[in-house]
DNA sequence: AGTTGAATCCGAAACGTTTCGGATTTATAA
DNA sequence: TTATAAATCCGAAACGTTTCGGATTCAACT
């Protein structure tokens, strides 16, 4: 049915060898070129890579494990990152382990036995031992969005707290006096440190930090819904509020809109990703962007890398900036 | 390094036919069975799905293909799916196309040289010719959404005429008079559709159609708001308004929320998909939802089963309901 | 033309499975 | 105990590549 290496050396009169090497890059005198690329167009052919990974043990395949594939986030780096690693011959089997420890070891057993040629993973389990099975087959690892201590492979994150405290800055510095937060869960690293960029803002300008002004969500709109109400009660002269996550944006805005109260006039507000939302929204949110596209690029860039020099893991950590930009939903 | 059936045969003194047999479900003596099972375990033995695929020319890779990964609609149900498939052994690989025909061309290009066993796909281009190829190499394709005419594969699709008949009808008897539509892309399935849904509703009660009350979105939050202004602008008198897709909804409770419209005193509203947002909501949203998991497991049930009975297609079509999940978005 | 070094070409062996037909063992019945 | 049928076991060959060391060809010099 589907022609082989062989029929193409056949057809062209040349050695396996050959035509091999001119699969993988290698060069064959002109006439010889043309004749293979006319063999191969003629007889449809198209390099086995089940025969190929056997032979030279690599899948060309690469794991990506995420806490959520309905999560803007997430789907956007995903989406890249596929499409950066096909352009390079990769295929990528993308498991969605619902922010569960057991499934999320279940997939990178799967993974493993299917022989990926590396990981790709916004872990869920805190301390990253699951990893370490992976790391000790040689197989390149690259974590995303969370800090693992004490696991050595790469990592790309953004700058959590410094996009927490520009958004404070920003407040501060158009007047506001009493500015709260919507945090995600405590556990999660991300969450920890734009907590820690609240206060370090505050601190820095001299403003108490009570504790009143900060809710916890749990990064789902309603999760954010409450929490918005939460802090509407708690504190009749909330000026600003700094939301933590996509989601718990969405939440607070809608609890907002069932209280009516106006943004910017009685509340400024700053959201978090997702520009499609924050420009479609009324006012205009201003929103801190993580900058997408370079997360899902450096993480491909790092993870070819290893893959093409096999054995030579830097564990590079990168930390990308975020930015603000800038709606209609801060009071001047 | 890695251990192979050889290391297991001899390490128990069998054949290599009988580890063959054995790892395939064939039946060994009890005795052999066991002497395997503890050299597998003492060795770490996984078998090399590559050398396997080889012999059976049988990938166990699944190819998915989609029109856009961050989609609340499409990510739920790739997640379910790819859950599915792992637990019968098959990895997926899933290609985010961007509702970009030429995108689409390329991943399938892509799969197919992956020699995927099978493809699963949300059509972008409306012929379905892009499959033809793949039907034509025997591998199973299952269409999700959109209906392809004149295409041998089996489809999964929900009955999006009913939804909208059935959100009508809802607004009719609970004695509204101008009932508006936000409908999707002219050149989608879904929306074409919905929309006739929606005529058919209003014929059925002798509602006069004027198209004045019928505003076309493009899917997206923007669209959706977009739409929403329109209705609003053209028709003091609108009643009640129907959004056809989740991502509008959302962009239309924003333009509410902005023309200080109150729902459902002023305006009653029901929205697509997305419990979450609709219970999150403020009032809570009357919603279509679309039987997320049961579509998943429908389309790994069919594939499934196509792929065990090679080359026995019934190219079955199965519509699956919808059902109206009522929130406290309807006047009485 | 003859020499030489580089470029290109070559086939056999190997990667880790499955499968085939036949050989062996076990269980059953006479 | 022996004959027979059924169950289990077996190794060689094959799947489609890559790779190795050596053979051949080519181009550029004497």
């Amino acid at each position: 049915m589907a022609a082989t290496i062989k029929d193409i050396a056949q057809k062209t009169g040349l050695g396996l060898a050959t035509i091999s090497s001119y699969l993988n890059g290698g060069s064959v005198r002109e006439k010889n070129r043309l004749k293979i690329e006319a063999a191969i167009a003629e007889l449809d052919f198209a390099v086995n890579e089940m025969a190929r990974g056997l032979k030279t043990n690599r899948s060309k395949n690469i794991g990506v494990i995420i806490p959520e594939l309905d999560n803007t986030f997430c789907a956007r780096i995903i989406s890249e990152v596929t499409d950066n690693l096909r352009t390079h011959g990769y295929a990528t089997m993308i498991c969605d382990c619902r922010t569960d420890e057991k499934r999320e070891a279940d997939v990178i057993e799967f993974l493993l036995q299917r022989r990926v040629d590396g990981i790709i993973i916004m872990p869920t389990e805190k301390t990253g031992k699951l990893l370490k099975q992976v790391l000790a087959a040689g197989k390149p690892v690259v974590v995303i969005d969370r800090r693992l201590e004490h696991i050595p492979c790469a990592q790309v994150l953004v700058d959590n707290q410094g996009a927490a405290y520009d958004a404070v800055l920003r407040f501060i510095q158009s007047g506001h006096k009493n500015i709260g937060m919507i945090g995600g869960p405590t556990d999660i690293y991300t969450a920890q440190e734009r907590y820690k960029g609240y206060q370090k803002a505050l601190a820095k300008y001299k403003y108490s930090f009570d504790k009143k002004y900060f809710a916890c969500g749990d990064y789902t709109i309603t999760g954010g819904a409450r929490a918005m109400k939460e802090l509407l009660q708690n504190n009749a002269d909330l000026d600003a509020v700094f939301v933590a996550n996509y989601e718990m944006t969405v939440g607070a805005m809608i609890e907002l809109n069932e209280q009516e109260i106006k943004i910017p006039e009685q509340l400024s507000l700053i959201g978090f990703d997702n520009l499609e939302f924050a420009k479609a929204s009324n006012p205009s949110l201003s929103v801190v962007i993580q900058p997408l596209k370079e997360i899902a690029e450096e993480v491909s860039r790092i993870l070819l890398s290893y893959l093409e020099h096999a054995g030579e893991q830097t564990c590079e950590t990168v930390i990308l900036p975020t930015y603000l930009k800038e709606g209609r939903s801060i009071r001047k």
